[in-house]
DNA sequence: ATTCTGACATCCGGATAGGGTTAC
DNA sequence: GTAACCCTATCCGGATGTCAGAAT
């Protein structure tokens, strides 16, 4: 198709001085420092790194590596220093990070008017005038690897920034230029925040669930037949024109230049990556091309994609991506607007929007490295149940014996243990709700909610490289209520206490505020409720456990109106209570209080409680949380977690109680028109 | 020494078959 | 008595991480 690089002239100016460090025109040198994320420069990869305009232009991989190495070269110290392990975006971003960092990056925005105005989803890239994917030819995005460089997209924000981009190189560098530059294209008005026809805001569902992994360094295993992701990639998308059509699809593309090696505990960058390799990239959603009434209906998962490094794989190229392994990898989403005939319509500029989730960047391996990585996945995905019994045997019944073996690896062991357990709300934000959420008021199965044995999810989960973050976070840092989600997270960011778990790390947080995020993506708001009706189509994982979440739960179902997109952007619909970063809910640091927790309550128990008891404990067997609280062996005392704690109760809110408590945040939802 | 591969055991959900119950 | 429906058991495919051995 038109791969044409029909690139605005401000793009193209933009694409030719990407100068190190400068990605953030009104930041200080200070702040750079907190971004973490490299800044490199980048000249002409903006455009290249779009898997399509470089096959339009037909750069090979190496030139982008070579681009890279010499943006690097020409990037001084800045980015020579962030091509420090420790500095892949997470670690030293947490590290350095406090309240007032939080503040700066997310409020200080001279574009960014109140605080209040921070909460709000991904803002997209939007690409004014770049030609539009095209599903029909999917070799185009065969595609050599780039760098992730901000992408195609990214690059065609510079449309509405006076600036461009000073600054390129990796992806977050770009982005917060971007913002910090207050482009119009994220409309920061209190009233208006984020809400801008045609311009999708997107959220990541299973945020919480991929902070907990990214705290360690994500890893994705890649095998030649295709290994599904896990977390896998699963978004909400709001602010689609109804009627429109799109195509949904997600790419991989490098996170940085570097190979890396598991060593010493950590990840640390050995050698240049290799970006000499070919294959499918792009992963379409399988309902592209679709409405935006389609996409804004129900979550948007891509649970079967599938991550491989056999390059010369001919089944299911579809399915899956082709990765190399010990590669750092960013996935983004992008939505292109079509024809209704699917076909491309690159006449009219803004149809292109990508979103990059920092957060969901991962190495690829062929094994895993990182133990505590390991034992997310088995903790979280429920095809790795069976290794879960394990624990008794081959663990002493500590969980923290259980823990990475690797030099100084010990962040778990400075968890109180009263702190590992209230994290039970960590449940909420596995991937999989309904598994947990089947047992998580199991009677008998007391502190069920809290026992997660192996991790302790919140920001006592960090990595050895995250040692230095020793805070307690607030657990229900990302536990979104209606009245809360967007005031509560902007305060949050003045807590240096909350600002550890704040995102799992800084550089998300940056990205959300340098992207012009008005607040954070709540992702749980929208997504960890929500799948409970909307589970039933999509693919891949979402297709398993969702459905039996609902079959029990037809009251919590009735939550989400499948079939009308306008009750579910309502403010009921996206903002119900989730527990997105499924820290336990301090009652008393709830906005809704212990008060609210009562309907939850109901809801939950005619939802769950009256099972009968037979059939809760098949249930419950597979529940996880039953057998994980059965291999602790957990003590009454160590399970504090009450039943007023619970984050269920939170996060099954009905729409009554929804549009209750949303009222409370006028501003916010306002975002979501009621039908 | 590091990385990759394939076999393995395990788990889950879907599909299917069989049996039991109920309504006509 | 028959058909329809429901429930249960079983089989199968696909998914997971583990592990030992091969490859680099």
């Amino acid at each position: 198709m038109q791969l044409e690089p029909r690139v605005s002239p401000a793009i193209a100016h933009s694409s030719k001085c990407m100068i190190v460090g400068s990605g953030y025109p009104n930041a200080h040198a200070s702040e750079l420092a907190l971004l973490e994320y490299p800044i490199i420069s980048i000249c002409d990869n903006l455009e290249r790194s779009s898997p399509l305009k470089k096959n339009s232009a037909g750069m090979t991989n190496q030139s982008d590596a070579d681009n890279f190495a010499d943006s690097k070269d020409s990037s001084g110290d800045v980015q020579r220093g962030k091509l420090s392990p420790d500095l892949d975006g997470v670690a030293d971003a947490r590290h350095t990070f406090d309240g007032s960092a939080g503040e700066r990056y997310l409020l200080s925005q001279s574009a960014q008017p109140s605080p209040t105005t921070t909460m709000f989803p991904y803002p997209s890239q939007h690409a004014p005038t770049h030609p539009a994917f095209s599903i029909a030819s999917p070799s185009r995005y065969m595609a050599h690897h780039p760098v992730i460089a901000n992408g195609a997209y990214n690059s065609l924000l510079s449309n509405s920034s006076p600036q461009a981009y000073a600054s390129a190189g990796y992806p977050y560098a770009q982005q917060y230029g971007h913002a910090y530059q207050g482009t119009a294209f994220y409309q920061f008005s209190s009233a208006q925040a984020g809400l801008v026809p045609g311009k999708a805001q997107v959220y990541l569902c299973n945020r919480a669930l991929w902070l907990k992994f990214h705290r360690h360094q994500t890893e994705m295993i890649i095998t030649k037949q295709g290994r599904r992701m896990f977390p896998f990639l699963s978004f909400n998308i709001s602010g689609l024109d109804p009627t429109a059509h799109y195509n949904i699809f997600v790419d991989v593309i490098l996170a940085d230049p570097n190979h890396w090696r598991f060593q010493g505990g950590k990840w640390v960058p050995c050698g240049k990556a290799d970006t000499n390799v070919t294959g499918n990239r792009v992963y379409m959603h399988p309902d592209s091309p679709n409405t935006g009434a389609h996409w804004m209906r129900q979550e948007i998962s891509f649970g079967k994609l599938k991550l491989t490094n056999n390059k010369g794989a001919t089944n299911n190229t579809g399915q899956m991506v082709v990765l190399q392994s010990l590669h750092k990898y960013q996935p983004r989403l992008h939505v292109v607007q079509v024809n209704e005939d699917g076909t491309e319509d690159t006449s009219q500029p803004g149809r292109v929007q990508t979103f990059t989730f920092p957060e969901t960047q991962f190495i690829a391996v062929t094994a895993y490295q990182n133990t505590d990585i390991t034992q997310l996945k088995i903790d979280h995905n429920p095809f790795a149940k069976g290794f879960r019994d394990n624990y008794d045997t081959v663990y002493t019944g500590c969980d923290i014996d259980r823990l990475t073996p690797s030099p100084g690896d010990s962040p778990r062991s400075q968890i109180m243990p009263g702190a590992r357990y209230a994290m039970a709300g960590s449940f909420l934000q596995d991937q999989f709700v309904s598994s947990y959420a089947k047992s998580r008021f199991h009677p008998g199965v007391g502190g069920a909610p809290g026992t997660d044995r192996s991790v302790p999810l919140s920001n006592s989960l960090l990595s050895p490289q995250q040692t230095e973050d020793t805070t307690v976070a607030s657990p229900q840092r990302w536990f979104v209520t209606p009245a809360n989600n967007r005031l509560d997270f902007a305060a949050s960011a003045y807590d240096a206490a909350a600002a550890a778990d704040f995102a799992g790390n800084a550089a998300t947080l940056l990205s959300y505020a340098a992207a012009g995020v008005k607040a954070l993506p709540l992702p749980g708001a929208g997504c960890s409720n929500r799948p409970l009706g909307y589970y039933g189509e999509p693919p891949g994982w979402g297709t398993r456990t969702p459905p039996q979440y609902c079959s029990k739960s037809s009251s919590v179902l009735s939550c989400w109106p499948s079939n009308s997109v306008g009750s579910r952007t309502s403010a009921s619909g996206y903002l119900v209570p989730g527990l997105e970063e499924g820290d336990a809910i301090a009652p008393e640091r709830s906005p809704l209080g212990g008060a609210d927790d009562s309907k939850p309550k109901d809801l939950t128990e005619s939802s769950w409680i009256e099972t009968p008891s037979s059939i809760k404990s098949i249930d419950s067997s597979d529940s996880g949380i039953f057998e994980q609280a059965k291999r602790r062996r957990i003590s009454p005392s160590a399970t504090p977690v009450s039943e007023t704690s619970s984050p269920l109760k939170s996060e099954m809110l009905t729409p009554r109680e929804c549009e209750k408590n949303c009222s409370k945040d006028i501003g916010y939802y306002s975002f979501y028109p009621h039908s």
